[in-house]
DNA sequence: GACTGTGAAAAGTTTCACAGCT
DNA sequence: AGCTGTGAAACTTTTCACAGTC
């Protein structure tokens, strides 16, 4: 089973809730998702037997499970780990807070940005790291760092207690097992389409 | 084959010809990446017979051939339709150039900021969009705008040529067989995450 | 001696196809 | 009749382990 194609499932059931859709059959999500029918009722089936045979699902009930299942029954603190051009993209994106991700903190190791407002936080020093992150309970981190400072303060982060880490720089950190990292960088997913634009391999999918 | 370890290899191999090594071997590329040596050598037999037993790979060859594979010894240009907050910090993205991506043009439909000067581009009307995408043979684009309207600025973008396509609403569109689309949602990211934090799944690597 | 390249085995993922419930 | 849930089959990806080359 496939962890990354539950937030999926979740996202259009969310969708469906709004559009008063109160049954949804395994088709008409695979439509939406661009995903075999068959896939997700055997991704569903790992967790339970949410359907009922010969009507579907019920979109309220399904969405129930899945928020239960991936945790998102529940709100998550989130520390931002620099205060650069892109981490205040970040700090401004209006996606994370209706999802459950509530930026609390901002941290910089840059002298000039600490103590700057940003959106409605405060730019604090690396030395309040671990006092914030207990405060808050924080377990979720997006660095935001140039690539050379990135793997210091991911070891800073772990070392205070953060499990999850959405890492913006073009670098793999290493990390110790037990912690969970994504890797979010665009040239890459640049790189593996221009594979299939090459030569002449766009037939394949 | 995964093609999305490829560009992770040739970003490895980049550094290392910066840092001077001139050979490098499955097991030194797997531990930067956190790759397993016997999948890197894996991979890499897929296109060719690239190493040298006993000794390893020559870095400079290996990046080339990778570069040539991933269609990355050439420069591609790129249109970013939306300039909103997102597309601003696209546009503003200094990675994407060193990359051999240089964007070209920027789209939006909001009559307010067309003919904008935003960076070195002014902002053009999506009736632009096909004589431009012409003009500079532009085969991939990246989409900024809301949700409600990226599906249909996608299928602009596929009628006037384009053949792939990054899309950073949190949906997922439909585009036909041959077209390549790689969404990227930092929320989807946090959501598989969370799955792990939520109840002692930490374990599971 | 040290490494690659690669068949073969193992593990993981997706699809098929249908029994069985509503 | 219309759908889910699910074993079994098919396919894909990863790992193993070692022959072969430098």
């Amino acid at each position: 089973m496939v962890v990354a194609r539950l937030p999926q499932y979740a996202r259009v059931l969310s969708q469906l809730l709004e559009e008063r859709v109160e049954v949804v059959n395994s088709d008409q999500l695979g439509e939406r998702l661009q995903i075999t029918p068959a896939q997700i009722r055997k991704d569903l089936s790992y967790f339970g037997r949410f359907g009922k045979q010969g009507r579907g699902y019920s979109v309220r009930r399904l969405l129930d499970e899945l928020n239960q299942i991936l945790g998102l029954d529940r709100s998550w603190n989130v520390a931002v780990v620099g205060v650069g051009r892109l981490g205040r993209a970040v700090l401004s994106y209006p996606g994370f807070a209706p999802a459950g991700f509530k930026i609390v903190a901002a941290f910089d190791t840059s002298a000039a940005l600490v103590g700057q407002q940003v959106g409605n936080l405060t730019v604090q020093p690396m030395e309040e790291l671990d006092q914030t992150v207990s405060q808050h309970s924080i377990s979720i981190a997006i660095v935001a760092v140039p690539s050379s400072q990135t793997q210091q303060v991911i070891d800073r982060l772990v070392a205070c207690g953060v499990k999850a880490i959405v890492n913006y720089a073009p670098t793999t950190p290493l990390v110790r097992k037990g912690i969970r990292i994504e890797n979010i960088d665009p040239v890459l997913a640049l790189q593996s389409m221009t594979y299939y634009l090459a030569q002449d391999r766009l037939w394949s999918n």
